[in-house]
DNA sequence: AAGGAATCCAACCGCTCCGTT
DNA sequence: GAACGGAGCGGTTGGATTCCT
């Protein structure tokens, strides 16, 4: 006997969401909190699948999260983490506050996989792509990248140089001191793996390595953990965050409300737990109301 | 200006994990 | 221990947007 399908299937609802249908969620979850998916939707008035109502929630109305794109710094986290814990994109975005597997994961196949392979670095194993050459090239670095960014702009000038070239000939010896700069790039990217992985011991406080240092043996362990504590740590206190969101102005309308949510960003529901949103839901969709009438 | 290619990202799908009965 | 159901995860898709010729 197989299982049953997660929702109905005949008058289920897919594509994007409509305003309405986000209104409609947020109410709810404000109103209800984040109670079985399963039957959420038809509570909710919403003709969706339970698992679409959550992705939206977590991926794209969640008021903690962060919006745009991710900061180098965020970039260079990602870059290690996943060198350590491969494609667990939920365990990643876990030590990413505000931000979703989804927009990692996506993020990762669409800018950061790129970059590596740019670098000559495979985005899978996080080794070299060629290998054999990169020793070689080792001992012609003298000065440490400080981040994937400085390693992108020291391919820059190849790059300007590559827009001028229009015979074919000049192309081609453009195409091998890329190689050599991104032989060089991903040899600086291993070396700063290996201290990064213990491998190396040396003093190396300006490398990729030293940034990756940060993570400390503590997180790695609880990386590998099979519980997953919030986003948020316990150092936010109740009090002093429900003063701040008490100094934020109910918006007027709807989109203000969105955007008011969104600015919420920074801020969990599990930081003001459930009784500080039933009082703000209150005030939030009086408005709505007054508005929608 | 037009249209084809490339890119981005929200959303879906199928699977696994885990708790409950 | 087996069966079941809910939730979460990771891979993939497809539509919208941007870029390029």
């Amino acid at each position: 006997m197989g299982r049953q399908p997660c929702c109905d299937k005949l008058g289920v609802k897919k594509g994007p969401w409509t305003a309405e249908e986000d209104k409609k969620l947020i109410n709810f979850i404000l109103t209800n909190g984040q109670c079985c998916w399963r039957t959420m939707p038809k509570l909710a008035g919403l003709r969706r699948c339970g698992k679409s109502c959550r992705l939206r929630w977590t991926n794209y109305l969640r008021p903690d999260l962060k919006r745009g794109l991710l900061s180098d710094d965020e970039e260079q986290l990602v870059i290690d983490l996943h060198a350590r814990l491969g494609n667990r994109w939920s365990k990643i975005a876990g030590r990413l506050p505000g931000r979703t597997d989804n927009e990692i994961k996506n993020h990762w196949n669409t800018h950061i996989k790129k970059k590596l392979i740019k670098m000559g670095i495979d985005p899978v194993t996080h080794e070299p792509l060629h290998k054999e050459e990169t020793h070689s090239q080792m001992e012609i670095l003298s000065q440490p990248f400080q981040s994937l960014a400085e390693i992108e702009n020291r391919t820059n000038p190849i790059q300007q140089t590559n827009v001028v070239a229009n015979t074919e000939e000049q192309t081609n010896v453009i195409a091998s001191s890329e190689e050599q700069t991104i032989i060089m790039a991903s040899s600086e990217y291993s070396c700063s793996l290996a201290a990064d992985q213990n491998l190396s011991g040396d003093d190396d406080s300006n490398s990729l390595g030293a940034i990756c240092d940060q993570i400390d043996d503590s997180l790695i362990s609880y990386l590998f953990e099979d519980e997953t504590p919030g986003l948020v740590d316990a150092s936010w206190d109740l009090p002093a965050a429900t003063e701040i969101f008490n100094k934020v102005d109910v918006p007027s309308s709807w989109d203000e409300t969105c955007a008011w949510l969104l600015d919420c960003q920074d801020f969990g529901i599990q930081d003001f737990g459930l009784d500080y949103f039933n009082d703000v839901e209150l005030k939030l969709f009086n408005q709505i109301d007054v508005n929608s009438n």
